[in-house]
DNA sequence: GCAAATTGGTTTTGTACCCAACTAATTTAC
DNA sequence: GTAAATTAGTTGGGTACAAAACCAATTTGC
């Protein structure tokens, strides 16, 4: 709910506030219509839904998807599971620590190349992400039901295509 | 470029990547066709771009809506400010406070109600507001040039929707 | 083979955010 | 009119992130 008054553009009025305060009647100009804007107030308010989804198992979004990366790519490494998750390989060391501290992953240093280790999942991480999944599976539904089954795929291609395209012409 | 094998799917193969590592055939399993995952990754790479595009003008994507919200709603309160914002009142805290200390910005006690304050734009405010938003057009016509004129209303009201409609009904 | 460059991971530093607890001003109840 | 509830903003504690500097292991040049 904390987001109320948050989605709507300038042409909308009446939003059930009891206040009569400044905040029933916001002109957004030109926000209104921008996508980065909008992007960032649907992440947060997916990443909040997620979050209310999956406390019951005690994980964020963030681990929830390191944690699949892992599952589905034993023996990855670090840096290479920072660069598919899209997060700066430092942000990774205290997840990954913690993941590690709490049973569900393993971390063994490679023969081969000892500078860097393979990520695996633990049998409880396995139960753990199985678990997860299910949450994510009922928050995508969610999602799906309200993007409605026939844009999905168009909206997830060009979701991809931004995160694609946008940085890398410089 | 840091994104590069971030945005493919896992039907997927084949990344530029000159190492023979294991980051070229990464398995995103379910993760690849959720919404939640490609929002966070689309989010992410729009603000870097955005960031990039206004580096001249110091200032970031944050601060930006911050102010255009000033500007367009002079008077308005920080908490009204927050809610449009999508953002909890004490983050604005520190950013209006620097705001004010850069001389952008003015907050007024009200005279009514001495708790709250008026915000609005300085002349230095608004000519910042200016030169941000012509980056912001910059950076919202390669969005544009991405998403393709004719699907950006419908990506539009779909990521409204999402804000609006995701954690409203607990 | 060995110095130089590169790479995997960690540390440090700084920013942006939220939540819960707090203070001061205001409104409501009675 | 005063005590209790509510509201605007701040403070403090904690998480998530990136960038830069760093260490150790590895690869490259020659």
């Amino acid at each position: 709910m904390k987001q109320d008054i948050v989605s709507r553009t300038a042409e909308n009025e009446s939003v059930h506030t009891r206040k009569g305060g400044a905040n029933e009647n916001v002109d957004f100009g030109p926000l209104a219509n921008w996508v980065g804007f909008h992007l960032r107030l649907a992440q947060t308010a997916s990443f909040q839904a997620f979050v209310q989804e999956a406390r019951a198992v005690d994980l964020s979004p963030g681990r929830f998807a390191t944690l699949m990366l892992i599952g589905r790519n034993p023996g990855i490494s670090q840096t290479a599971l920072a660069a598919a998750n899209g997060r700066d390989k430092s942000t990774l060391t205290p997840i990954l620590e913690d993941l590690e501290r709490r049973g569900l992953i393993v971390r063994e240093k490679m023969k081969t190349d000892r500078r860097s280790y393979q990520l695996s999942l633990t049998d409880a991480g396995k139960k753990m992400l199985d678990q997860l999944t299910v949450c994510a599976k009922r928050h995508d539904d969610n999602l799906d039901r309200i993007i409605g089954a026939k844009d999905r795929v168009k909206f997830l291609k060009i979701l991809q295509k931004i995160s694609a395209e946008i940085g890398g012409e410089e």
